[in-house]
DNA sequence: TGTACATCAGTGAACGCGCGTTCACTGATGTAC
DNA sequence: TGTACATCAGTGAACGCGCGTTCACTGATGTAC
């Protein structure tokens, strides 16, 4: 599309900045950068965005819909007939192991995500029912699991998604840009992230 | 120290970026602004340090100290006669609690540490026994404790220290730059570090 | 004790860079009549 | 169906900034004799 009026620069744009951050690292992201990238002056992207931290955060929740929908995509993976108090379980650790060997994959996309807890002031309005639930809200649900089918005792319920998110989050920082960075290939990796959430569920089972 | 000769510039380096990391973050570190702050040309840091990076490192390498010693310093305070087996949890607890409360009063110094996995490239010969081990190491201690001490299956240890610090750590990034930051007091989010920790030890634990 | 001189630890000015953002503009689009 | 005109979505050039780093230098220090 190398007309003179671009079709749709707000979506080059955001594709732009998840292409930079997969290859480049999420640091990368810049006004001249990603405009150079779509082939456009860089002041065209202020039509569209009103600075560089607006895209950005754009940019940061698209990656966050694509980890939803990694985790989302583990969990269709559990058999429907599974025995319910498995089940739950297993949509945890799909919850938990989804967003690690995301971080995994993708570490640019990942480190994405961190940032996208604020929203974009200018966000375009898209149909709801379109967008995956956040990771957060899948993780409310895992857990509310639990207690449904009768894993966890409800009392130790309240709060628990903070527990959770640590050592899911924690395991995804150290592998992605800690000590675990590097050092180990991949296999050995994902084996220490399932002794880590083998470990979490332990603690919250009854 | 006003005379031309500055005395000790490299040290008075280091601890105006601890300064400047602790008002500003962890990025604001830069060559012109720390010899700005130290009242120096900022070209007189390079008979310190090979480069921006070099100094950065070792400031991070003071901070991954400070939150050693305050690891030690919680430490301290378990009664010597403690019961060995609550001991021996006493101390893990310590290690990740005093990790989180470092975190929560210093995310300056905290952002720094997580930088720190490698070694400044001109690192000043220091008497080793004035350094405190790394946390890296004052987990390992605390789970060998626990094996030591009966409260931990042997064959559980292996590997368990990544567990340990995702738990620590990703607790730690949630209340210092995720979603948890500036949402609560500190009391409650020392509560959640709380129970955090209950969870992951009682994972742990036969 | 005094002096020559090498070494050390700073200065001052400049380099080149890429950045985010703003200004005034112009070519393309589409709508009203 | 044709045309005037408002609006939209880009262009091109420039602003000012602060950065890390390098160059040639000079004032202070301390050591050998």
């Amino acid at each position: 599309v190398d007309r003179y009026h671009h079709g749709d620069l707000r979506a080059a744009l955001v594709e732009a900045g998840m292409e930079m951050a997969r290859h480049k690292g999420a640091a990368a992201l810049g006004m001249r950068e990603l405009t150079r990238a779509v082939g456009v002056t860089p002041n065209a992207a202020y039509r569209h965005f009103a600075n560089l931290r607006s895209l950005v955060l754009t940019v940061a929740q698209e990656a966050q819909h694509r980890l939803s929908r990694a985790i989302l995509d583990r969990s269709a993976t559990i058999a429907i007939d599974t025995d319910p108090a498995e089940r739950a379980v297993a949509l945890l650790r799909a919850f938990a192991l989804g967003y690690i060997t995301f971080a995994l994959s993708q570490p640019g996309w990942f480190a994405l995500t961190c940032e996208s807890h604020e929203a974009p002031p200018d966000a375009v309005a898209t149909a709801a029912a379109e967008l995956p639930p956040s990771p957060h809200q899948l993780l409310l649900a895992a857990l509310d699991g639990m207690v449904a089918a009768g894993v966890m005792a409800p009392e130790r319920r309240l709060d628990a998604e903070w527990t959770c998110w640590s050592m899911t989050h924690g395991f995804a920082m150290l592998a992605t840009s800690g000590p675990l960075q590097g050092g180990a290939d991949r296999d050995t990796v994902v084996r220490l992230a399932e002794q880590a959430v083998a470990t979490l569920i332990r603690g919250l089972r009854d």
